[in-house]
DNA sequence: TCTTATAGTTCAGTATTATTGAACTATAGA
DNA sequence: TCTATAGTTCAATAATACTGAACTATAAGA
């Protein structure tokens, strides 16, 4: 039974939030969670592709986590995701919207 | 004679920026540059404290000027940096104005 | 209930990055 | 030429990231 821990809406900070999309797939991560703004997929869905290790997918939804980007959830055996939107949003106004309108 | 290596503007990524931005110094760094946008800084000047190593920060401009972020030209004893503004601006239109638009 | 499958985490080892003191390079000025 | 200044490079250590293997938790079927 792990319970997932989450920043507080006050301990977001802006060099986390630009470290933790400062990695490919993880920018690939959040854009697929943001295309449902506020829907939710689990890590599987939301996986840039199919042939990564699963610990790794773990190890990105993790960095993800802690940098206050995603919230996780349990239900059943799947974990669901969704993107922090309105926390970040009122931490850092703009910020996601002006990055999620970027290729790759 | 050292000549600083920068890469073109269409090689410039978003994870290569947010990575480079991902940290607390780098942030400081850019923001002190960006308060002068089209000025230039010397290394030192643009340090964001002074009791920290001049390797550490030799380092970091180093990461910024590979990601992209900055243009560093030697004029005698010190090297200039300028955040290069209209390459990222094309490349990433808006990106820097809503990060330099928040504190720390 | 016992078994199997699914979804993901945790552990542990390896690989990559970051940090920093020491030595070095290049330029300016006395 | 000698000294000071500004910063880089090197090398060693510290901290993070990546990933295969083992593990946990839940669901569903026999």
């Amino acid at each position: 039974m792990s319970r997932f821990v989450h920043p507080t809406k006050e301990d977001i900070t802006l060099a986390g939030v630009l470290g933790a999309l400062g990695d490919p797939m993880r920018l690939k991560i959040l854009k697929k969670l943001l295309e449902r703004r506020h829907g939710h997929l689990s890590c599987s869905e939301a996986a840039p592709c199919t042939e990564m290790a699963k610990s790794t997918l773990s190890h990105h939804f993790r960095i993800l986590r802690d940098a206050g980007l995603i919230r996780t959830t349990k239900q059943g055996v799947e974990n669901l995701n969704s993107v922090r939107w309105d926390d970040l949003n009122e931490r850092f106004p703009g910020l996601l919207a002006v990055i999620m309108k970027f290729q790759l």
